[in-house]
This record gives structure tokens, C-alpha cells and sequence, in this order.
DNA sequence: CCCTTGCGCTTCGATTTTAGAAGCGCAAGG
DNA sequence: CCTTGCGCTTCTAAAATCGAAGCGCAAGGG
């Protein structure tokens, strides 16, 4: 399903291309962050089943989706024994959503 | 429309109430981080309409819907003369989007 | 006065995306 | 063999989004 968006394209939401619109439309679709957070805490590769379980089981269809704009954005990939893991890419992906993860912790105290 | 997703409550994509998984459930939703930027980047307090074009035209019920969403969620809020603007908590959001804006450029890059 | 223009939205049918259950081919084990 | 679990794919229903139309209002002209 090449759908993937990527930089210098225009993407859902922006006919600019601009890397960072690019960036919000793939991290914007539905379960993709957290997909790439599951990625990252698992420490391990991990494969589909338990990465769908790990997303409150989220709909098998959708992670087949989100794994292939993954892969072809270059933050995931598949390990040689049918496993999954995050690029180097995609591991400074998760680095820089460290203050958003601190925003948000700061956002729950003030409700 | 009182749906926005709250820290502490379950949200769609998790049951747990973390606060990060209500980040992500509230961010991920399309054009919500899109018109976080460009209340952030106009500078001054935005109109609705004048903010529909920024965000390349789109859907004046979505907009509407996103705008509600982000005034419960404590991170914009209309100002007394029908426009909008980010609250302080809403400019610590985009503070803290910043990493994710480099990375963009890193990955557009690499591609 | 009207008449137009633009405003902040709301409403509603059409399209796109996601949900969720079922199933396929394969491999490992009993 | 037979079951179990795997990585997915396929399908239909439900939900989210699009996009055009329109409402009530206010601010100008003519």
C-alpha cells in the first residue's frame, strides 16, 4: 500500500511537502505513535501479534497498514526472523518525542 | 461536542488513562497539531476563517470540531473578540514539538 | 434604508479511514 | 494427522473526515 507519505511530496493536509507537514501526517494517522512508542519499549524485535496486543489489540488490518508507512518511511523495519524493530531513524523519532512525553505529564497536573 | 480526550480517562487507542496515551489520542487526530502551528506561527490571535486557509483550506466542520477540542483540552482558547489564540500551555506544546520539527528535517534528509 | 460582503460557525450527504471478525498458508509440536 | 499459534490479508460495518451549502450577524457602501 504505498501511501506512506514522505518529504518533499505533498501530503494529506499540506501541498507544500515540507518535511515537518510529511512528518505530521504520517505520526497523525491513528495508532502510528503508538506503534513506534510499543516498538521502542519492548526492547526487543517483536512480532505482529504481540505488537497488536501490546496497541490494546488494535485492528490487524490497520497494523499491517501502519507497519508498511513505517517501513516505507524508513523508521521500521522487519528483522530477518518475521520480527519488527525501529531504525536508528526511528529511535531518534521516539528521542524527540521526550518533551511531548514531558508536555503531557505537565498537561495532566493542570486539569 | 464533549469529546475531547483528558488525562486520567480512558481514550481511544488505550483504556489506561495515561496521560501520554491522551496526548497521543488528542494530538493524533487529523489537522490537530497543524492547527496548533499555525495558531503558534501567525503571532497574533487568529479568525476562524483566516485559520481554515492557513491549514490549506480544510473542512470548516473539522476545524470547528478541532478548535472545541483544544479549548477543553485547556490548549487554545478564543479571545474576546472571536478570534483564537494558544493558551500558555498550548505554547509549551509547541516548545515542546520542536525536537520532533529537527528530526523532520533529519528524515527528509535521509530520504 | 437596502444590498452586498465577510464573518463565525453549523448542518448534511459523500468519501475516506478505521474497526473487527474471519480466514489463509505455514511451521512447530504432540 | 491434528491442533496451536504465527504473520498477515480480506471483507463489511462503523466512524471520522470532506466539502459544499447555508444561517444569523455585523460592518460598510450607495
Amino acid at each position: 500500500m504505498g501511501t506512506a507519505p514522505r518529504p518533499g511530496r505533498p501530503v494529506r493536509g499540506s501541498a507544500t511537502g515540507r518535511p515537518v507537514m510529511a512528518a505530521l501526517d504520517l505520526l497523525g494517522r491513528r495508532w502510528t505513535l503508538r506503534v513506534i512508542w510499543e516498538l521502542h519499549w519492548s526492547g526487543t524485535p517483536i512480532g505482529f501479534r504481540d505488537l497488536q496486543r501490546r496497541c490494546d489489540a488494535m485492528s490487524s488490518s490497520v497494523l499491517s497498514a501502519r507497519l508498511s508507512e513505517l517501513r516505507e518511511a524508513g523508521i521500521a523495519t522487519p528483522t530477518d526472523d518475521t520480527t519488527w524493530r525501529l531504525t536508528p531513524l526511528g529511535e531518534d523519532l521516539v528521542t524527540a518525542m521526550g518533551p511531548l512525553l514531558d508536555w503531557s505529564r505537565t498537561w495532566a497536573e493542570q486539569r
